[in-house]
RNA sequence: GGUCUGAUGGCCGAGUGGCUAGGCACAGCUCUGCAAAAGCUGCUACAGCAGUUCGAAUCUGCUUCAGACCUCCA
């Protein structure tokens, strides 16, 4: 079975495409993060997780990857009618606190959902609000380049000035004639020259407190402008990897392409990678709709929509079960299938053990490698890699029943293959495996040991004392011909 | 209104021309003192209509429906 090449799927051609590294073996990708202004989601969840596994694969590929996501801790507009506030500044003042420490208690928020998620940190994780200067010097290559205006102490992007030079609406898929004609126009944008141009640097109010002084005035950057800046400062004017929601495409995405073409006259990113939404409903799950489940109402079960708590890998392997350009629809139900299907796959890999080795192989052990790779290698198709998985969870489930043989060497071979796939790249954690539990298992089996012999005797009603009140305790005996298995409930 | 995407079995979700996706649920069976758990087996769907083809879920056209973006959003 042979092994493809990684392909991608690239939003600025339309198509799947050979990822080939601009300086391999050295990689470099950015993903737009979080606003830090609440509490992460379960929508958080899908770029998080989607880009992580890139992130595992390519490293597992052999590649030195530099990841960058930033932290937006400022910036974002609240609307362009909003006289500029900010949205971090807008949330501190209703809950009389100061920005950052809005910013800093939810970008720990985050980080310890993504770490309950197995999401590993990236290589450089960049805030605005630490980026200014850079901004600033960002604003004046494009000003310099001639695309930029100042009105009124704010600066603009001239969006118009950019399209007769390069094509405005390239990743998007729209022309400006497009956006012209179909742009809502709205009030307070008296200092613009078109609705459609954007903010570089925007002046701030006088109740404004978030704000930096700069060669214009005393404000805060656009909010395309950080991942412009901290994207080339991290990973230079040119970098292979530029990923993101679907609902950043525009315009933040198309902006960012505007502002490095502009000011470095040449587009930055060489494949833009979009996952999709996660739906509730059939519908996006979002801030705007408030449609939206928190991580930790999800962790712990408390929302109307939930029956139950579940587990972090239970939402992983419920992401991870769809490709990350569909959408993903939730409910109840859905989490509760991918629970039981993940408690399979992960019993399935504690069988291994039960394995007792023959002297020939029935099963070719390395097809399974293949197989995954050859999944992966298909713009990530996750949900193909966790179906070959539970086709060799089958035949582990036949080898423990003897239908199918295995050599002590083939058997190694799939232990090893499997640790790397479900742990190393799709970076499922075992939950049940904890050390609590390793220092319970003497006293439990010693437990089962005396059922063992009362079962030996006829004694059903201690046998079956000591299994009521072990289930009371929440570990489930398991009764196998050979004595007696057990696992927590 | 513009741009784009999608419609797969009870549910979630792969699949781009012919061969079983997978998981969950459901049914039967095996194991078992009983139960539980586990395993095994079964379950053949592609919105509608027309066309291309020896053959279409997969290509083309039309229709219907849904969603995303056009305003902060992962």
């Amino acid at each position: 079975m042979e092994t493809t090449k990684l392909v991608l799927y690239n939003t600025l051609s339309r198509q799947k495409e050979e990822f080939v590294p601009m300086h391999a073996p050295s990689v470099g990708m950015y993903v737009c993060g979080p606003t830090v202004y609440g509490d992460p989601h379960l929508g958080h969840a899908r770029p998080a997780v989607t880009f992580d596994i890139l992130f595992r694969y390519l490293k597992h590929l052999g590649y030195k990857v530099r990841y960058v996501r930033n932290i937006t801790d400022v910036g974002h507009l609240e609307n362009d009618a909003d006289e500029g506030e900010d949205k971090i500044a807008k949330k501190a003042r209703l809950e009389e606190l100061e920005p950052m420490e809005v910013a800093h208690y939810y970008t720990e928020r985050y980080h310890d959902a993504m770490r309950a998620l197995g999401v590993l940190t990236p290589s450089i994780e960049p805030h605005a609000s630490g980026h200014i200067i850079e901004q600033i010097e960002f604003v004046k290559k494009i000003w310099d380049a001639g695309f930029a205006y100042e009105s009124n102490g704010s600066i603009y992007f001239d969006v118009e000035k950019y399209n007769e030079k390069y094509h405005y609406g390239k990743l998007s898929g729209r022309n400006l004639d497009d956006i012209v004609t179909n742009t809502r126009s709205l009030d307070g944008q008296d200092d613009k020259k078109h609705s459609y141009d954007f903010a570089l640097w925007k002046k701030a109010s006088k109740e404004h407190i978030m704000r930096w002084p700069s060669p214009w005035s005393d404000g805060f950057p656009g909010w395309h402008m950080e991942c412009s800046a901290m994207s080339t400062k991290y990973l230079g004017e040119q970098f292979d990897i530029h990923g993101g929601g679907m609902d950043l495409m525009f315009p933040h995405h198309e902006c960012e392409i505007a502002q490095s073409t502009a000011a470095l006259g040449h587009d930055s990113a060489k494949y833009w990678v979009h996952n999709n939404m996660i739906t509730i409903n059939g519908k996006k799950m979002g801030k705007s709709l408030g449609n939206f489940i928190t991580l930790e109402q999800l962790f712990k079960g408390e929302h109307e929509l939930l029956t139950k708590p579940f587990s972090p890998m239970t939402i992983r392997f419920f992401v991870l079960q769809a490709q990350y350009r569909s959408t993903l629809d939730f409910s109840s139900s859905a989490l509760e299938a991918a629970e039981k299907g993940l408690d399979r796959l992960m019993k399935g890999v504690d069988a291994l053990k039960k394995i007792k080795p023959s002297k020939s192989s029935s099963i070719k052990v390395e097809e399974l490698d293949a197989a995954c790779h050859n999944a992966m290698n298909d713009d990530l198709n996750t949900p193909v890699v966790i179906s070959i998985i539970f086709d060799w969870i089958h035949t582990i489930n036949q080898l423990v029943d003897s239908q199918q043989t295995i050599t002590e060497e083939d058997l190694a071979l799939l232990k090893n293959t499997l640790n790397v796939w479900i742990f190393d790249i799709l970076g499922l954690r075992n939950e049940k495996q904890s050390s609590s539990a390793d220092k319970l298992s003497p006293v439990v089996d010693m437990m089962l040991e005396i059922r063992q012999k009362a079962k030996a005797e006829k004694n059903w009603a201690l046998s079956d004392e000591i299994r009521n009140r072990l289930t009371s305790l929440g570990i489930r005996v398991k009764d196998r011909k050979d004595g007696a298995d057990w696992e927590i409930e």
